[in-house]
Parts: C-alpha cells; structure tokens; sequence
DNA sequence: CGTTCAATTGACATTCTTCAAATCGCGTGG
DNA sequence: CCACGCGATTTGAAGAATGTCAATTGAACG
C-alpha cells in the first residue's frame, strides 16, 4: 500500500488530521516493539521485504518513538541519520526560506514514511515537528546506503514511495499554483477526509491538527482566506466548522468545487472547457439541500 | 551527480532551454551508442554502477531515440514501460486535468531523468513531449523491477535521484504558492541560469525552448503576466528579451529579487523578516547600472 | 510579401491579501 | 464556578497584484 494516496481526488496527500476515534469494526493501534506484529506493517517500507529481511529490519529500527506536541523529530540542517514512519498523531514537514518565513511543504500522518527528501544528502533540507502528541519508529539511514546490497526489496520499497510522493508532490505544486482558494479548501478537506476513510477512521467528522495559518501557508493562501471560505463553505451547508472541528454534510458538492465547479447546485451538466487557469466560484446564498 | 540542482538558488529546477550554442572549452555531445562512452555517464544512472554492471545496463538501454519537435515521448495513460535520459533538446512534462486543462510539471533538459514519477504504478500520471528536436535515451523500467536484485547500485542510484526530484518538486511547490510574478519569474531565469552553467553551456544568454504560456502554466501565472514581468525586468536593465532570447545584464539584480527584495538598486541591507507570504515589489523607473 | 500565430500592450474586473478590530475559546486563578 | 486574559479565529474594509478580455504589434515562414 501506498503511504500517499494515489486517489484521483486530491493534491493534498500531505494533508492530515489528528486520529482520535477509530471506527470500532477497524480498530488500529501501534505495534510495540516489533516490525512483524505492527499495524502499520502494511503501509510501512516492511511491507516489502522477505521475511529474512524483515528480521534484520526489525532489529535495525528504533521503536516507537514518542513526541509531545511541538516537539521536533529533526531540524533543517541537522545531519541525516533517519527516516521515520509516523505511528500516531501528526507530523508538519517546513523548511525556514532564505527571508526567514516558514514555507510549509506537508503534513505527515500514521503509516506515512518522513524525511525520505533527505536521502542522498547530508543534512535534512527541512524540519519536521509534532503537531500533537505523536510517536514514529526511525529507520536508520544506513539501510539504505550504497554498500547495503542486502536487502534489495527494502531499497524497491522506498523507490515506490519516494515515486508516490513525487507524484504527489507534483499534484500539490500544480494546485498551489493554479487552483482558486475554494478549489484549494475543497481538495484540503476532501483528501483529509479520504485519508481518512483509507485508515478506517471516522472521515465525514475529523478535528484537524493544524491552525489555520498553517492551512494557509501549506495551501499558498492567506489565514484569513483560509478561515472566509471555510464560513462560505458552511454557509452552502456543504460543511460545519467550529474552529478545528470539521463535519462534511455535502461530500459530492465538496468534490465538485474540487474541479473548479461551481454549478454543484443547480445543474451538473455545464462544465466549462479550454480553461488554462479554471476561474474561481461565487459565493450564493445558503440554500442546498444536504 | 545530481540530475537537479541542489543549488539554493532555485526552485525551478525543471525549468530549461535550449541547448544551440556550447562553449569552446567543455563541449559536449551525445554518445552514440555507449554508456561507456557517453559523455552524460555522470548525470545518468549509470554513474552509480560498478563495471560489470554497467556492462549489463549498457546492452538494456535502447540508446539514442530520436524525437522530433512536438513528438510526445509518451502519453498520460500509456503502460509504463521505461524511464529516459534526456540526451539533447527539451522535454516538457504535462498533465491534462480533469476539466481539460493542461498542468505543466516540468521541463527536463539533457543529462536529466524523465518518467521516474511511474515507477511502481502501470500507466504514465503524465505525458512527455519534445519542445524541440530531441534524443533520449530509453532505460527499461524492469531493471528496477522488485525481482531486479542484482544491480543494488543502479537501485540505490535511482534512490537519489527521486529523493532529489522531490526536493526540487517541494520546492518548486512552494514557489507556485507563495512567491510574487516578479519572484517567480526572476527564480526562473535565474534557475535556468545555473543549469546552463552547470552543463558548461552560455549562461548569460540563452534561448528558451518553451512558449510564454508554458512558463505562465509551469510558474501559475498568466502567460500576459509572464510578457509584463519580462519587460519589467528589461526596463530594470536586468535583462534583455526578445522573444525568447533572452541576455541577463545584472544576475545579482536578478537574484535579489529572488528572495522578494525589491531593495537591490539602493540599499542590500534592508531585508525584510518574520511576512510568512513576503510581499512583492512595485515596477520602477528604469534606471540601475549593468 | 502576405499569412498566421505568438507576444506584447492596454483597460478593466476580481480575487486575494493586508491591515485592523471584534469575537470566540479555553486555560488559569481567584 | 465564574471572571480574566491571551492567542486563535473570525469578520470588515480597502488596496494591490494578477487575471481576463481585447486589440495591436511583430516575427517567422511559406
């Protein structure tokens, strides 16, 4: 499985939330101590190794790693020493640009690989810090350097992330570039909810982790543009926000400002074409039915 | 070596050009029909292997495809059969979106690797098409197929150069959403700058093999925006354009506008701290020494 | 030398940012 | 248990940068 989606819905597979309440048919929860009996073993690099392979992994990982909120698992130019793959709570990955403003490059959630930019070089071209109460399991760089010729599935793993998250990436880049500040909102939280749904936790109500300036920044928008769509949004009945508190009422209308569609609500048909740069939506009154 | 820059100067290390006129001292040429011989062997992959793999890479390579202008190297949606090493030209990396538009991704210039966002999934997320008369060599992607063990510096060769690709995508991703026309165009040209000096071509005047609407997509402005800033920045005497020749003057003028300092023609000192979204800069006169 | 399309330029529309102020929540302490 | 205070969020108003539409210019090429 991947750690990024490959879903068609979104550019946002960065995007994260805080993982309360499970759904009690998929009840998950962090392995202690060992690769074999984690839960995350499925979306985790361990997922492709033989199991000669994963004995050796096993022991070469540091287990369940915790953090309190704020707490930074590495910063920018610290030397490269690990990977990590969240267990619980959530991760933002910034890097501080040369004018000393905080560029926001994603949010990390369990069963996401962090800091995979990072090799090859160095020291880490970001930092990452909790954003709540967290936990990772660090996998020790030198699994993947160049004399490690003995475990060829591990390395094919992380190429298939490593090519998961540049697609992603790629994805988010063109949606901060192109998209209009409700088509970005709209892919945010509908790519949150689907991660979500993807963990087996609740996806049409989440509490996301993060302020709304960070929103703002990881989106290429304004806090206050962030928090006047989030109320028009409401105002559609689309959603209900109470600051970090999140319940989707109109899933398909949400996925349908995805596109740059704004006729959601009168009539599906006329969706425009030719449009380099897809043209924003007008805020309405507040009459659709949920 | 790396494919993209790991220069910080730039988030734009997709951006290219064409590669007519080469410097006296370091020309170079494509090979012919050896990696051995091929004078990009230290920006390919094969850089990472030892002899007897290099041998076996060598024999699996279709060298020296040639692409015309306008001929798509392949298409969104087509089976995923090999990566490619851009060997002369350019090649432009696009996306059609849902609602028919055209996302630009990148663009690739020789000694770089093309399609290494498919590896693991089995049809292109993109299309690759030649802005100019190219040739590319064609990788199989079975040589990083998971039963592939037996070339672990190949792997490990293809591990750097994603983590790399990333890092300029996360980059340019921040650049997409948070930088002014000004910053972004001037990113451009002075990321475009660097590569061609790298690839020991002119880099003070140079030709750029893509139209103003692509660089309008690839950066998220509008192609009229694009025009605009570039006659700003001639009338700054930064640069000269015409059409899409372009003659830098003043590189440091260029650079500090970069980081969204709009001081440069006065005083270097005054740099702006703590605007997460730096704001842009105001057109002036035109008058500031080369 | 004319045709054609890219690039430029102008005028205007609009979203989003910025600056500012008001509210809201929530933790603390009385 | 309620008042207080601080930070986060929301809301308002105004301005600015960029997009859009439209017309013009200019090159390249047949």
């Amino acid at each position: 499985m991947q750690l990024q989606s490959e879903s068609n819905t979104g550019n946002l597979d960065h995007a994260v939330v805080s993982f309360p309440p499970l759904r009690e048919s998929a009840r998950k929860l962090p392995s202690q101590h060992s690769c074999m009996a984690c839960t995350h073993k499925s979306s985790c690099l361990a997922q492709e190794l033989r199991s000669d392979e994963i004995d050796y992994f096993n022991t070469a990982v540091i287990h369940s790693h915790r953090l309190n909120s704020g707490e930074h698992l590495y910063r920018m130019w610290d030397p490269v020493r690990s990977v990590f793959t969240v267990l619980s709570g959530s991760i933002k990955i910034y890097r501080l640009s040369e004018n000393g403003s905080e560029d926001i490059i994603g949010f990390y959630q369990p069963g996401e690989l962090v800091a995979i930019d990072a090799i090859g070089i160095d020291t880490h071209p970001s930092s990452a810090v909790a954003l709540e109460p967290s936990s990772v399991c660090e996998i020790p760089i030198s699994l993947f350097s160049k004399q490690s010729e003995q475990m060829p599935h591990l390395q094919y793993g992380l190429i298939r992330q490593l090519s998961n998250q540049l697609r992603n990436e790629e994805r988010h880049s063109v949606l901060r570039g192109q998209k209009s500040a409700e088509q970005r909102l709209a892919m945010f939280l509908v790519n949150v909810s689907k991660r979500l749904k993807r963990n087996a936790y609740r996806y049409d109500e989440f509490h996301l982790s993060m302020s709304r300036s960070d929103i703002g920044n990881y989106l290429g928008l304004a806090m206050e543009t962030v928090s006047r769509t989030f109320t028009r949004f409401q105002n559609l009945t689309l959603i209900t926000v109470h600051r970090k508190q999140i319940t989707i009422h109109n899933m398909d209308g949400l996925e349908s400002l995805t596109l740059g569609n704004d006729e959601f609500k009168k009539d599906e048909l006329s969706v425009q074409f030719g449009h380099t740069i897809p043209r924003p939506v007008q805020p309405i009154g507040a009459s659709i039915a949920i």
